[in-house]
DNA sequence: GATCTATTTGGCTATATTGCCAAGCAGTTG
DNA sequence: CAACTGCTTGGCAATATAGCCAAATAGATC
């Protein structure tokens, strides 16, 4: 593997990494529906607030969230809406693995 | 968050886990360009085979590949190919984050 | 400007992940 | 069945991640 493809595959694993916990796809979810403040973020997930804090800024380093300063709350919303596909693509995999329903995109005519 | 939920998060997120590493990912790119033997996977990642072979089998367990034996070889191949949607998820990310071209699925039309 | 509120950051411990080496295991070949 | 090949597993040390508490910061209100 060259050094060219490495750090191409470093930077999309860089991305990957940051959805990859239950609460972070838990916010990330949360916030297809709407822009959220922190307070808020916090109550649903039901962790520390500090502990939320930091998975917002994980989200934000990777570029999925952005977020915005109004008085006293910051609000976070998805920067890239695209996102959601990758829970399309999950449950693509969860399905393929006899999670009941075939998937759509895996589904195959035999066996 | 309640546990049903809870628990969807967290087996999302093992998938997710499975696919945040850079040689992970190496291997399953070259995996969705056909069937190949742990040797094979070995050379082009430049790793330790037992370390490969960790990979592989992380993979496995999270149903993304699946593998047969022939002879002494072993073949793996990808269990889920819709696995493959994950690259262009991440690519909108990436391009969305100033990647110079923009994502189609998230280009916006203003600022 | 003191105080209050919403959030972030630092520090810490517990736990998980990574990658190498060495040892084990399963087929193959002589 | 001994020796070999391809792969997997166990063990270990280094590093990264997670989540809590406490302290710091930024803006609002009195």
């Amino acid at each position: 593997m060259n050094a060219r493809k490495q750090s191409q595959f470093e930077e999309r694993a860089r991305i990957i990494k940051a959805m990859a916990h239950p609460s972070r796809l838990f916010i990330v979810d949360e916030l297809a529906r709407g822009e959220r403040c922190v307070c808020e973020i916090t109550a649903l997930v039901g962790a520390d607030i500090s502990t939320v804090s930091k998975h917002l800024s994980i989200l934000k380093k990777a570029g999925i969230v952005a977020d915005r300063k109004e008085g006293l709350m910051v609000y976070y919303r998805l920067k890239t809406p695209c996102i959601m596909q990758f829970f399309g693509c999950v449950e693509s995999v969860q399905k393929a693995n006899g999670g009941g329903r075939r998937a759509a995109c895996c589904a195959r005519g035999g066996r």
